[in-house]
RNA sequence: GUGAGAAUAGCUCAACGGUAGAGCUCCGGCUUGUGGUGCCGGCUGUUGCGGGUUCAAAUCCCGUUUCUCACCCCA
């Protein structure tokens, strides 16, 4: 294992893994079309100051968890970190409000983050998510979180939770964190240290915080929901009512919190895996940030979307699920003087739709045959002089074992029936 | 970023101070027109890397890199 090696934190996806891989995307795009959602792409540089705008430099994240650098014009330049801030901006930029006023979009790539790495947990992941801009009303929260929902099911994922919580307006988060404060301000003698760095930072994350004393210290802390304006309750109530509507199981978490200033009124979470996936059980999640294309330069637009990193969702996923490959054929001949007829099998299967390999070095049938096998074909046509001669090739079920002369013309048909 | 564990063939692992091994995979053969099961044979390693201790290090010690687990963070 000497040599030249991936980056820390960095992977690559071999051709083995690739059947997740598609089933996981393919799933994806086809539920986003379900939802007349639309694909957009967007770079993977991007101005540093669309996230700083963004995501805000109160966190650790701009300044020690992105990819930074200065151009040679002088000019700094960010990995992105995630999808929103991208789509957002392109969204301002192309003016896309003046061709829909509501943009259902969806994004599939990857992101970049300098964390320490872990399993399911890379530097360079995959990720993708949706986002629905120019909708503000509950139907459209309900929306989102049963595409999330669709989705998990859709990949086979069982024993999960979805987890749903209001933050209120903007105005809400500032007077909760305030009176947070002043809260755990005389309680700091119980608090971990974490929290108490926590206090000044960022006081809604003590509130999930996994010390026992901490828990203790949280019993009577002072409730969001007192905090949260009755229109937003309204709106949150109203969701409620609609995913019970649409059949969508959802746990209200009062506690449930996210640690950037964007997120208004709805957030939501889907947990499954504990097992598998240990401290990181987060497969989805999502939120409304209905502040963010005002702060990052637009009209003041409600948005709601939803993110999954594809690596940690493929732990959970069991290889049976993805579909096998089919229509492949392998074609060979009996004999080094047999390469004409079998390639031109081969190209007149290839242009019936089929999958082929041949053989490229000379050798015995038998050696073919085993070639075959490991290939993964499901059939094996055997094009020999005898065979030229009478216009037939040998078809065989590499399954069964049975094998019988088809007529070349018949070839494709004979193959399609017995799929 | 903090703390802890791991690293041996392509993969999963054994050897735990005394010449580095197995299973699987891969390659070839077992009547030159029949594979996946069987039998026979073959390839592959500076034991992650660099130092140290020792007559002798995969094994003990230090450093380093990568991975893993928990914490931090989580867009």
């Amino acid at each position: 294992m000497t040599g030249l090696q991936c980056v820390k934190g960095m992977h690559d996806i071999l051709p083995t893994d690739m059947p997740g891989w598609h089933f996981v995307e393919q799933s994806f795009k086809e539920l986003m079309s379900q939802y007349a959602y639309r694909e957009i792409r967007t770079p993977v540089l991007e101005p540093l100051e669309l996230f700083v705008r963004g995501i805000g430099d109160a966190t650790d994240i701009v300044e020690k968890e992105m990819y930074t650098f200065a151009d040679k014009g002088g000019v700094d330049l960010a990995l992105r970190p995630e999808g929103t801030a991208s789509i957002v901006r392109a969204y301002i930029q192309h003016g896309l409000d003046r061709q829909n006023s509501i943009n259902k979009l969806f994004y599939i790539g990857p992101m970049f983050r300098r964390e320490r790495p872990a399993r399911g947990r890379f530097r360079q992941f995959y990720q993708a998510g949706a986002e629905l801009i120019g909708a503000g009303e509950p139907a459209a929260d309900a929306e989102m979180i049963e595409m999330a929902v669709r989705f998990v099911q859709r990949l086979g994922i069982s024993d999960t939770a979805v987890l749903i919580n209001t933050l209120g307006d903007a105005d809400t988060r500032k007077s909760y964190r305030d009176a947070l404060r002043s809260y755990f301000r005389h309680q700091a003698d119980r608090l971990c240290q974490d929290c108490i760095r926590r206090l000044e930072n960022n006081p809604l994350r003590i509130l999930d915080c996994k010390v026992t004393a901490c828990i203790e210290a949280c019993k009577e802390a002072p409730l969001l929901h007192e905090h949260v304006s009755p229109t937003a309750m309204d709106h949150f109530s109203a969701l409620q009512q609609k995913l019970s509507l649409l059949n969508v199981d959802f746990k209200v978490q009062p506690r449930l919190v996210r640690g950037l200033d964007y997120y208004t009124r709805t957030i939501f979470e889907i947990q499954g895996g504990v097992d598998t996936l240990g401290a990181q059980s987060t497969i989805v999640g999502g939120g409304r940030y209905d502040g963010l294309i005002a702060q990052l330069g637009g009209k003041p637009t409600p948005t709601i979307g939803f993110a999954f990193g594809i690596e940690r969702l493929l732990l959970l996923l069991k290889e049976d699920r993805f579909p096998p490959e089919t229509r492949k054929i392998f074609v060979t001949g009996a004999g080094d003087d047999d390469y004409c007829h079998m390639v031109t099998i081969a190209s007149m299967l290839r242009d019936a739709g089929f999958t082929v390999e041949t053989p490229y070095a000379s050798g015995s049938l038998r050696s073919h045959m085993k070639r075959a096998a490991r290939s993964g074909a499901r059939f094996t046509a055997i094009v020999g002089e005898e065979e030229w001669q009478t216009g037939c090739v040998v078809l065989r079920d590499m399954q069964t074992g049975e094998q019988e002369a088809v007529a070349i013309e018949q070839l494709a048909g004979k193959m399609m029936e017995k799929q």
